[in-house]
DNA sequence: GTCTATAGCTAGATAGAC
DNA sequence: GTCTATCTAGCTATAGAC
């Protein structure tokens, strides 16, 4: 057996990267194969399904990122609900890139991406939501008030995110994850 | 010559439905010929720069049909504002079809579309933010807060149709474009 | 495990008849 | 103005040498 030219981890943030940038159909395997120093043969070689694998290993190694990092600081018992949501909220600023990246879920979630990842998003999202509420319930809101909460904080970062992109200006971005964290805080 | 098989409207409507279903890279000549029943070369005939101007047609198309309808009903004076402000959102939610659609903007923003329409973007973002900014003053906020409403609102917007896409719940755009109401008119 | 070479196909785009 | 037929380039994917 050759050695791998490059490692599993290292190759899903290549893959990650193109992705994420130009989206599923956007994307072509010639892109890949340069993002990655493998040739197109070789990437069928640790993807035998191509592309669409390729991609589901992509979607698969950010949820696991985005548990690991983002869940397990929101729902870390050992901090205070406010230290949890400041750790949680520093988190997903590293995984947006300060608003310079746009949600790998979203990128992969248009054209033919939409039937391949329909479900996983839906189920992905709701996690979030989930995450945000065990935040607001410790914080003591309501069930109730505090999935609301959770579901607003979701749609400013994923609106903040987008106008972020558009008008080409990261202090949306910081700012909302700042307005998130005060009204969280405030309560 | 011969009579046109489709009116340049009806042509424009059926595109719009599909760059919008699939993004720019995602849809294909042969989807926009079945959606429109013109053959790819009749398309090629009403668009002769190909799918780039398609696109852009139907930017262009949906820029004029938010300035009459969103734009026009936010700014007419001879409403109060409070009445400016319903009517407008009332529009906002025919334009998304109460969030079964996507925005077009960002359906097109996406891969190659992102250098194609990256400025047309920014510019579009800014004249809704203004014409939000606008009813904010109306209602007596000062620019400087009258234009973090309008910019709130729009990431309000935009997140709440990524959530109700992904989450497959008309009701979360719903809730917001009434909350959004509510926030301005407690003011 | 990675590579070169290539198959097989579909994309966007064009030529020219009607 | 619309059509059939076709071109070329690029795509995803595979075969087989090393």
């Amino acid at each position: 057996m050759r050695p791998q030219k490059i490692v599993d981890k290292d190759l899903l943030i290549a893959l990650t990267s193109v992705f994420r940038a130009k989206g599923y159909e956007g994307t072509s395997l010639k892109e890949l194969a340069e993002a990655t120093g493998l040739k197109k043969a070789s990437l069928y070689h640790r993807f035998p399904n191509g592309k669409q694998e390729m991609a589901e290993s992509v979607f698969n190694y950010m949820a696991q990122w985005v548990e690991e990092h983002i869940f397990s600081a929101l729902n870390d018992e050992s901090f205070s609900p406010e230290v949890r949501l400041k750790n949680g909220l520093a988190q997903i600023k590293t995984l947006y890139a300060g608003g310079k990246e746009i949600c790998i879920l979203r990128a992969l979630s248009m054209q033919a991406g939409m039937d391949l990842f329909e479900q996983n998003i839906s189920i992905g999202l709701n996690k979030w939501i989930n995450a945000f509420t065990g935040v607001g319930t410790a914080l003591q809101l309501s069930p109730k008030k505090a999935k609301e909460k959770a579901t607003q904080t979701l749609i400013e970062i994923q609106g903040s995110l987008i106008l972020t992109k558009g008008l080409n200006d990261i202090t949306i971005f910081e700012k909302s994850l700042q307005k998130i964290e005060n009204r969280y805080l405030k309560t």
